[in-house]
DNA sequence: TCGACGATTGCC
DNA sequence: GCAATCGTCGAG
């Protein structure tokens, strides 16, 4: 069942714990639709969280963020990788989740890699018709496989951001 | 216009 | 442990 941008329009604490088991699906250039199990998320909240981009203000790069939940935010990481994230909570409030894993791929950077996603999907709606949009099954995990820890490379943001244990992923 | 830096990865 | 590699942003 599609996950539609009206869910996308809570606090972004309700919702990236929820994001594990959750279906990643990708209509490639081929035509052919792919589902992939999301494993792993992060969750950036608003101006006051150090760690998230926003925290510097709106910019050009940033301003995604602050659209009502449901669109895309993607953006180029150490010249050379594409992360992927999912913007959440209403317009203005800029929160995202960042998809840091599904299935066998590890690594945010390998995940837009595989999924052939580019700059090109920034800005654009969660939709089948956009060709990249998430998903729930019958097999969605119970609430306590869901593990937290705290988000990983951003030393930066100081001892209290950095410890918010705002990382998200199914357990073995 | 310039310089510093990063929500990563893979090789030394 | 550290280089690769480039868009973004603030300083000059």
């Amino acid at each position: 069942m599609l996950l539609t941008p009206d869910f996308f329009q809570q606090d972004v604490l309700e919702i990236a714990p929820d994001l594990p088991g959750k279906l990643l699906m990708r209509k490639d250039s081929g035509g052919e639709q792919k589902a992939y199990r999301i494993t792993e998320v992060e969750a950036y909240r608003g101006e006051e969280d150090l760690a998230c981009h926003a925290s510097k203000g709106k910019t050009p790069r940033t301003s995604v963020m602050y659209e009502p939940g449901g669109v895309w935010y993607v953006y180029l990481i150490y010249g050379m990788h594409w992360m992927l994230n999912v913007v959440t909570a209403e317009k203005n409030n800029p929160q995202a989740v960042l998809i840091r894993g599904v299935e066998a791929w590890n690594g945010p950077g390998k995940l837009t890699k595989a999924l052939e996603i580019t700059k090109a999907f920034n800005g654009r709606p969660l939709a089948k018709a956009t060709g990249l949009w998430i998903a729930s099954d019958n097999q969605s995990p119970d609430k306590n496989t869901v593990l937290q820890a705290p988000r990983i490379g951003i030393d930066y943001a100081g001892n209290y951001w950095k410890n918010k244990p705002w990382r998200y992923y199914l357990s073995v």
